[in-house]
DNA sequence: CACGTATTGATACTTACTATCAATTAGATA
DNA sequence: TATCTAATTGATAGTAAGTATCAATACGTG
């Protein structure tokens, strides 16, 4: 039982650090998309907290994605999802079976990026990479 | 004024690769859909075809994507756009600041994805990847 | 502890669709 | 080219994922 930093306290100092005040709140949706592992829905988390207002949930959601807390991501058919951010710049990887989402760092995109900086006039102002796959798991369990 | 394959045709000919049938609606969406330069909503080609139900509009949109006549895409916000597909196999490159889509092509993306089917134990089954830009007129017009 | 501004929640609204189902029609077949 | 049937349509209503509004509340600086 030690008082190590936690990844909850983490995001609550991110934040902090964006100039934010700490409500109650904004501390129960932090503990709630912590103590997910996988993807979830706004509405799993607000039905989750029914103390808190669902537009609360909505607006802590952006403001954790915006600290890089959590990433929204969306299936192939552009629903979204959300998922604990624990690798710095990574990229996604989403079964499009049972929905597992796992992290996966690539320096290759950067490369891509980087290529297209040439070929282009503009400038990149960010970039979203998801990869659908079917896990092991699901390949395993119903081999089609 | 020779009758040379159009993009149009193209398209009708992939529906009908599909085994679907073809409607006056699916013939009007077609074309309200090729003549468009840059993303569009599925709003806008609604609003451009009175006679045709939106749902249709929207189900025929589904088809298109499907067949690869267009993409489906999403702004960093997730607002879905739809853009004309005119080169086989490309990602593409979205200005955030006036909205301009643009094609490329990159094959290293396809190396990314190898190089992930080494090390999950997945099958990848499809992706996604947009890059958003400041475009070289947005850059010049409002030099911030 | 007081005070001002950020935040909240209830409500209503918006956007982007999807489901339903009776009426219509494309297009295969005779 | 008439028939027939399954595919398609459109009107309507519903869903999912948020956003706008605004009066009431509470964080945290001082």
């Amino acid at each position: 039982m030690t008082t190590a930093p936690t990844a909850q306290h983490d995001a609550i100092t991110a934040l902090e650090d964006a100039g934010l005040r700490i409500t109650g709140q904004r501390r129960q949706v932090v503990a709630a998309v912590e103590r997910r592992d996988g993807g979830f829905t706004a509405e799993d988390i607000s039905g989750q907290l029914p103390g808190v207002g669902r537009a609360t949930v909505f607006r802590t959601l952006k403001l954790l994605v915006n600290a890089d807390v959590i990433c929204k991501l969306a299936l192939p058919d552009g629903t979204p999802i959300y998922s604990p951010s624990r690798v710095e710049h990574h990229h996604h990887s989403v079964c499009t079976t049972c929905g597992a989402i796992e992290e996966f760092r690539d320096t290759t995109v950067e490369r891509v990026l980087r290529s297209l900086t040439r070929e282009i006039e503009g400038e990149i102002v960010g970039h979203r990479m998801e990869v659908f796959i079917r896990c092991g798991s699901c390949l395993n369990s119903q081999a089609v």
